[in-house]
DNA sequence: TCAAAAGTGTTTTTTATACACCCATGC
DNA sequence: GCATGGGTGTATAAAAAACACTTTTGA
């Protein structure tokens, strides 16, 4: 090591973990296990060590919490106010994730006792945290603005009802459902499958299917402002 | 300090320093003046001690390069491979930052040896460092696209046919004359003033300069894709 | 039968693009 | 007088928004 004399710092990764359940946009919060500010609600975090790079230490804080290795994760920005974290100087590198409620339900409850949020009613979270979450919803907005999101979120087949519901959370506003439904379909993002959703109505709506990722060429913005 | 027995990394911060002269969108580039890689071209960098955030450390870089304190500074992203510095395991927190060539060339180049390079044709630089000029002139151009950029890059007078070219090499494509005039005047973000520059037309064109940020609200886009 | 979501079609408005054309002036 | 950038106007195309209307079916 050639760089001897210059004082290090810790590292952290916070991980703000959205999802879709009920028609909400979500996000994991847990109880904090250390001190400071133990039992208070927190996103999930873990520290940086020597050997790994950000990206690698968030998907592990994720593979521990899922058992996934392949979750899509997306830097949102570095927290290095020196006071942040009454604990000491911590300096936090802030990802999102978007998972799959359904899917991972059960061993994130059971053996971490996390809890989702929805987005929309957040209570104070520790430190810097809450606003960290609203950073990363900005982000989350700037993606989907000009990328199709709901692979990761929504379950393998949905409806455009759904992907519109996604959308109405994601950006807070209500999308006309014809032109939403135009919109999306102009841009052959999807395959229409044959079997039809008659849950959420009478009359029943076929269930689409992302197609895989390089057939996908989207190179327009998807939702204006 | 509660966190005792976590590793601590060696963080820096790396600026892209953006520039606009000639014409040309520039980056400002020096010879590295540390082992390994001495004397080989980089960006901008220095370390992050306890009491500074990284904003506080890039500030300071830039400060110590030009004397200014209130320079335009973004965060682009986190840089943080294993490998990425042969010298050792270096966590670097990119910014760019906008700034006048002609205000501060002298200082620049004077003290640090420092160089401006047309950004569409860079040499080689040290690590990672093309990587981060790449990340950081896309964060610039999606600043452009919903804000206007030219405030901190070009002199206190321009014209708009200045604010064009600078467009132009920002997104390395031609804005129609007319329709980019429209669209920038409909922003209102600008004033005209009495005064013409006749160095680059016969006719003379007239000078705008920006409004105060607070008078300005701009809410489209202003490129499109 | 009728409410409610699914899905299609039409109209209007807004925004973007292409490009014609006049202006002023230094050479 | 003519080439050159400055500046305005117009016609067209593309994208977004508003909204009417038809279909289907379970309650």
């Amino acid at each position: 090591m050639i760089y001897q004399n210059h004082p290090k710092q810790l590292i952290s990764v916070d991980c703000v973990v959205f999802g879709y359940q009920n028609e909400q946009l979500k996000l994991l919060l847990f109880e904090r296990d250390l001190e400071p500010a133990k039992g208070e609600l927190s996103l999930v975090g873990g520290w940086v060590n020597e050997n790994k790079s950000v990206e690698d230490a968030a998907a592990q804080v994720l593979l521990h919490l899922t058992g996934l290795s392949d979750i899509f994760l997306k830097q949102v920005s570095v927290f290095s106010k020196p006071d942040r974290d009454p604990g000491g100087r911590v300096i936090s590198v802030v990802f999102y994730a978007l998972i799959n409620i359904e899917d991972h339900n059960q061993k994130l409850v059971d053996e971490f006792g996390a809890k989702w949020w929805p987005v929309d009613q957040l209570p104070n979270l520790v430190f810097d945290h809450n606003l960290m979450v609203e950073k990363a919803l900005e982000k989350l907005q700037q993606l989907a603005t000009y990328e199709l999101v709901g692979r990761d979120l929504l379950a393998e087949q949905f409806t455009i009802t759904q992907l519109r519901n996604l959308y109405n959370s994601i950006f807070q506003r209500e999308f006309d459902p014809g032109n939403f439904r135009k919109k999306i379909l102009s841009l052959k993002a999807m395959d229409r499958l044959d079997i039809k959703d008659t849950s959420e109505s009478k009359k029943g709506a076929f269930y689409y299917q992302f197609k895989s990722q390089e057939e996908i060429n989207i190179s327009e913005r998807i939702v204006k402002l």
